[in-house]
Formats: C-alpha cells, sequence, structure tokens
DNA sequence: AACGGGATGGTT
DNA sequence: ACCATCCCGTTG
C-alpha cells in the first residue's frame, strides 16, 4: 500500500477532491493502526470561496492551509474536529473536507474511541471520522504524504469502480451554492440526507 | 474580558 | 427543528 505522491494533491482542489475518494486514509496514532476509505469531500476553494476558511482570514489557526500539499488542516468545531487535507501551489489557502470514510482495519479501536459499536455510523461525518482516527488539532501541519507520518493517505489495495455524485457542501451557508460536496454513489457511509445523496 | 458564530451531531 | 458545547476571531 503506497502513499500517494504530493503532486497529485498540487492540481485544482475540485478535481483533488474528486481524486481522493476512494483512496485510503490511515492512522496509527495512539499505537493504534486504524484505516478507511474515503467516500466524501468537499472542496474549499482559494479564491471567491467566502466558506473557506483561509478566504476569509489568514491567522495562526489558518496558517497551515498556506503551506504545501499534502499537509494537514485540522480545525476545532462545535466541540468536535474537521480534518482537511492541504492542495495547490504554496500561498494558495485551499483544502479538501474529508467528510466520510468506510472503515478497513482497526474497527475495534474505533468503536472504543467512538464509544460506539455501530459499524454504520463510526466514520460517517467529519467530526466522527476525527474521533475514531484519534484526530485532533494537534495534527494539524503533519505531512499526509510522508511514509514516517502517522497519518497518511495511500492508495487502496484494490481499485474499485465507483460513480461520483455531487452536491451542494453541509452546513455552508454563507458561500453560493455551487457543488463542491463529492461522494461515492450508493455507498452506504456518505453522511447527509437521502435527497442530497441521490443527486448526480 | 466579553461576545457570537460556526465546514457538528445527537435528540425531539 | 432544537441545542449542547467550545474554540477562535473580533470588538470594546
Amino acid at each position: 500500500m503506497h502513499h500517494i505522491p504530493r503532486n497529485k494533491l498540487k492540481q485544482s482542489t475540485e478535481e483533488v477532491a474528486k481524486f481522493l475518494l476512494g483512496k485510503i486514509l490511515r492512522s496509527d496514532l495512539g499505537k493504534k493502526s486504524v484505516s478507511g476509505r474515503i467516500v466524501e469531500t468537499e472542496a474549499y476553494l482559494p479564491s471567491r470561496d467566502s466558506a473557506c476558511h483561509a478566504n476569509k482570514y489568514r491567522t495562526r489557526r489558518t496558517e497551515v492551509m498556506f503551506g504545501e500539499a499534502g499537509t494537514a488542516y485540522v480545525y476545532p468545531i462545535h466541540a468536535k474536529h474537521c480534518f482537511n487535507i492541504v492542495t495547490e501551489q504554496l500561498g494558495k489557502g485551499c483544502a479538501v473536507l474529508i467528510r466520510a470514510l468506510e472503515p478497513i482495519t482497526g474497527i475495534e479501536t474505533m468503536q472504543a474511541r467512538r464509544n460506539l459499536d455501530d459499524i454504520k455510523r463510526l466514520t460517517t461525518g467529519p467530526g466522527c471520522l476525527c474521533q475514531a482516527l484519534g484526530i485532533d488539532k494537534n495534527q494539524t501541519g503533519i505531512d499526509l504524504c510522508d511514509e514516517q507520518s502517522p497519518v497518511r493517505i495511500c492508495d487502496p489495495a484494490e481499485e474499485l469502480e465507483f460513480q461520483i455524485g455531487t452536491s451542494v457542501r453541509i452546513g455552508v451557508t454563507s458561500a453560493k451554492k455551487r457543488k463542491l460536496r463529492f461522494f461515492v454513489l450508493g455507498n452506504s457511509f456518505v453522511s447527509g440526507s437521502k435527497k442530497l445523496n441521490t443527486a448526480s
């Protein structure tokens, strides 16, 4: 299982959001190894996107968004965390939010961290998957392309065929309604309503 | 120091 | 539809 080359993450944020579907997100935090298949993402664009944190302000919190593609941007919200992957060229200020995984390995560890047995809800939703992987804001700034990193993105052992669904981004009210959310069509670990998830 | 708004998620 | 919860940027 090989890590993703950084070049792939330097493309346009929308392209990266689609590219990341089907890839593996792995965490070795806390001496536990867990992984899942990325099934839902959202693009936060470098310009004219009022929902993108970096577009609104460049502060200590958002500074890593202006760094190398493949850097982790983790921020807290509503007592939970959201995990993002920085995209495009240095200084752009954009990222892809990972919204849902299909659990693959380390399911018992994830169940313990989530204090929840139900596999269907283990890693569905950005806050839930962070908790399942042991990710919090301490992981902001780490390099997801480095094989030595405790959190990284890898190619799947087996490439599966799937169609990509699109919709507006979930929970975003400030930006115009472009379809910047992408998901594996028909996958039961995707978050959001039936109405959003049948749109293509 | 105080205030208010979320890229949430679980409950009513 | 409601709201618990808490961090962070803004304002005073």
